[in-house]
RNA sequence: CGGGCUGUAGCGCAGGGGCUAGCGCGCUCGGUUCGGGACCGAGAGGUCGGCGGUUCAAAUCCGCCCAGCCCGACCA
């Protein structure tokens, strides 16, 4: 069969790259590193989009949009910011057939040009907070790329907040942090832990980053959104003052944050099969398809009866209806599994017969006949219940693949077997998390809230010093 | 950016200096089918990834480049 999808115990990576081609969500460009995003993978970050633009605007942000070239100076005006985006950077040389007096960057994020306009807004505490998001694409030239996870061109959206004081520019962080914790569990149905990232593994130009952190099925951890604590680093740079209400001036505080088109990975690593696509009921850009089920002599009045109740389920989720005669029922199925639709409604002869029809959810594949006038309740309920379903699967996952570990040779044998999550006890030094990473592969994800109480009189995995966290350490994307 | 594998019709592949480049699936048209990937008949579809070289002759041999996948070093 030309449409094989490779099963995951073959290959993960082939397996990932058959479901994101064959549901349709991308597709290769010309470009190396780049991809061209399709209308059904298109509509799943549109409804992402949708849902976290509608949290944002809930937390009191504006949306606007700033500039995709950057002179190349700005980059340069913060140091740690400068040393972590070089090497990634695409730089426009000439325009207009002529070089460019000073080269323009194509943003890898936005800090720096958002920070040269906020200078020029904000001169008292009273044009403070300042809550501002942005959806754009953006451009890091990575060596390594994969469909959605990693490519040289993404969408995304990136918040920039300014604060009077370092407490609310905190707050900001783990409030947007929270966002994203809601969104991913809520809409996405994918578990995540989150916590903060060490200084090895923190945003270049962040006092503090925290992100979310989804376990994969092949149980490796992506890194799935983030929240930077800036500090004054960026208004620093960027000389960034406020009058406060006292009369001083002082250096404005700030929040970045960011979710990507990754999350479409994500989603597509958390709940497929091998049978293609799982979408959670609330993203799927196809919930409902309806398929008729006739012969030639019954055709005219099946059509008709599935053809009323598409339309009955039209009016309340997003529906299609595949009546086409030139493939059978059978082919269908498995094609509209592939493309991941959440509830599946067969209608035959012997439906309509009984006024019943027939319901089928991709997650589990089970069937069940319910009566013709109630099923747009009935798939209602059934979208629920896969959405929960779908959740509470992905988290005994995660649960069955988290362990704590105390002991070194424990942990190295933990990645060299299955691998997971190991919350282990770490003495905070740089130098032992280098090493954990040279020797087992695996990185600390995230320091969980509240890890130091529960790392206290524990002893450090490596070093054996006092613990000072518990560190989630994963195999990471 | 290093190592490995790959690139021939939309997809999966065969062919490996010589005459008109094949097969399966898909696609188009006509007909029969239709409750888990149906069938018959007729058709359309190819700069053999690109550029250059060797040769009387290149999909085939050689070089360079491009793209994809896997494994490493860097990252959302």
């Amino acid at each position: 069969m030309a449409e094989r999808i490779t099963p995951r115990s073959e290959s993960y990576s082939d397996w990932y790259v058959d479901i994101v081609l064959q549901a349709k969500l991308a597709d290769y460009s010309p470009v190396k590193g780049c991809m061209v995003i399709r209308p059904r993978g298109y509509a799943l970050w549109e409804h992402m989009q949708r849902a976290i633009d509608d949290m944002f605007k809930a937390t009191g942000h504006v949306n606007a949009y700033f500039p995709l070239l950057i002179p190349e100076s700005f980059i340069q005006r913060e140091a740690d910011h400068v040393e972590g985006f070089a090497p990634e950077l695409a730089v426009v040389t000439h325009g207009g057939g002529e070089q460019l007096e000073e080269p323009l960057v194509v943003r890898p994020t936005s800090e720096t040009i958002i920070w040269s306009m906020y200078k020029k807004w904000i001169q008292s505490y009273r044009d403070l907070p300042l809550l501002i998001n942005q959806w754009a694409n953006v451009m890091r030239w990575e060596k390594r790329t994969r469909l959605f996870l990693r490519t040289t061109e993404f969408l995304w959206q990136e918040g920039h907040t300014a604060h009077a004081t370092a407490e609310e520019a905190r707050e900001e962080t783990l409030r947007m942090l929270e966002v994203y914790r809601r969104f991913a569990e809520d809409y996405m149905a994918m578990p995540v832990l989150t916590g903060l990232k060490t200084d090895a593994e923190k945003f270049a130009g962040a006092v503090e980053t925290y992100s979310i952190e989804a376990m994969m099925q092949d149980r490796r951890a992506l890194q799935s959104g983030t929240s930077h604590f800036l500090g004054q680093n960026f208004a620093k740079a960027f000389d960034v003052t406020f009058q406060t209400a006292e009369g001083s001036l002082d250096h404005v505080w700030a929040s970045s944050w960011g979710v990507s088109t990754r999350l479409v990975g994500a989603l597509i690593m958390t709940h497929s099969d091998d049978k293609g696509l799982v979408a959670p009921p609330r993203l799927a850009p196809t919930q409902v398809v309806t398929i008729p089920i006739f012969k030639n002599k019954n055709k005219t009045e099946v059509l008709a009866y599935a053809d009323k109740l598409h339309r009955r389920l039209a009016e309340r989720f997003r529906a299609e209806y595949d009546p086409d005669d030139a493939n059978s029922p059978g082919w269908k199925f498995s094609e509209w599994e592939m493309l991941g639709v959440p509830v599946r409604v067969e209608v035959g002869p012997r439906d309509m017969e009984n006024n019943t029809v027939v319901l089928a959810r991709r997650d589990t594949g089970e069937k069940q006949s319910v009566d013709v006038e109630e099923a747009p309740e009935a798939v209602a309920a059934l979208l629920e219940e896969i959405q929960s379903s779908l959740f509470a699967r992905a988290k005994a996952f995660r649960e069955e693949n988290t362990r704590e570990i105390d002991d070194y040779d424990e942990l190295k044998a933990f990645f060299e077997a299955d691998g997971g999550f190991a919350i282990a006890p770490w003495d905070g030094s740089p130098e032992t998390e280098a090493q954990v990473k040279e020797e087992t592969k695996a990185t600390i994800r995230v320091l969980p809230e509240g890890n130091e109480k529960q790392a206290e009189g524990r002893t450090a995995i490596v070093s054996g010093k006092p613990a000072r966290h518990m560190a989630v350490f994963a195999k990471a994307y």
